[in-house]
DNA sequence: CACAAACTTGAACGGTGTTCAATTACTTTG
DNA sequence: CAAAGTAATTGAACACCGTTCAAGTTTGTG
């Protein structure tokens, strides 16, 4: 039977999960598919186009939380759910196309804090800046000590977040008035 | 007359300068000094370590502002100085080690704010991921135009940074307390 | 069955970072 | 000054990478 752009986005998200970016490879995709490299390319443009889906993907797990703490922490976790989750989506730069990223989920709540354009923008903005990269650090440490070249550190992840967070909370409700 | 590790790096920095992060390769590198590729893993252990120099570099241009706003403001300049810097100083994560890297800094300042261990920690990287996201996104737009992939948007670069700084800096006052 | 459309192969192009035995260049010592 | 020893470089290779494309195969349709 045919290959199917599905599998191939199928197969490289499983490659994302239990091996990370760096293994995914479209020549280890294709092998992975037991199918010659060339194969890939009848189905999808690029590698980049690749990352984008699944950078789509990814975020597509995030709900519509009614509160912008909720939004983040549900950001947060999505990214959190694949290996590589954040640097994906950083690459994939979802945030400079306007399609339906969370960007604009994060814009519409802006607005409810009494933001307008173009400040809800740029806070949303703001945001999403935060949460890549924290959650970047969070898995490129995670890699490091998969890696054996660094130790487990004390420093808690889910603590840190939650501390930027409340910052740029705190900092919100007072910029928008 | 032999080849230098400050002549690699000098001439790295130049390649980054002038064509960005995606022409400086050890090949590319060693042709423009007119050396073969392998004469550079004499001076330097391999090409992580080049950009972890790089990185140090283009953050010791950074001064030691009096306050947190300068002190940001001062980082982005850094960074913007140099193409390609805010993803050439992510790409070292200067951020994992405690070498001297701006992070004491701004953790420093923290302080004054009337932060203590560890949410002067914590605040620092958060205020850290907002600046090099901001940045890294700029220069990715940057680079997008030049290629012609993007037409020059109106987007206000300094506004956006500052408001988001000005976020989070409000947010700060309030968390110190 | 024939023809066209859909799909895959196999091979190549032009790169990448890195390693290493052999060789050259330069110093230091006898 | 020559010989020995160290410092540095070469040239070639290894094992990859993303992407393209003519040629071949499979599949569906009239």
């Amino acid at each position: 039977m045919a290959l199917t752009r599905e599998q191939i986005v199928e197969a490289a998200m499983g490659i994302l999960r239990e091996y990370g970016l760096a293994d995914l490879s479209m020549r280890r995709l294709a092998r992975d598919l037991q199918v010659q490299p060339g194969a890939l390319y009848w189905h999808i443009k690029n590698k980049q186009e690749l990352l984008t889906v699944l950078a789509g993907m990814i975020l597509d797990t995030v709900g519509e939380p009614a509160s912008l703490r909720e939004l983040a922490m549900a950001i947060r976790t999505a990214l959190l759910s694949v290996r590589d989750g954040a640097e994906v989506v950083a690459l994939a730069q979802v945030l400079v196309p306007h399609a339906d990223s969370p960007l604009l989920a994060v814009r519409a709540l802006m607005a409810v804090q009494g933001m307008s354009a173009p400040a809800d923008q740029w806070a949303a903005e703001a945001l999403i800046h935060y949460i890549i990269g924290a959650v970047t650090q969070e898995q490129t440490r995670a890699g490091l000590v998969r890696a054996g070249l660094l130790e487990e550190p004390d420093h808690d992840a889910d603590a840190a977040f939650d501390f930027g967070l409340g910052i740029f909370l705190a900092g919100l409700k007072i910029s928008g008035e």
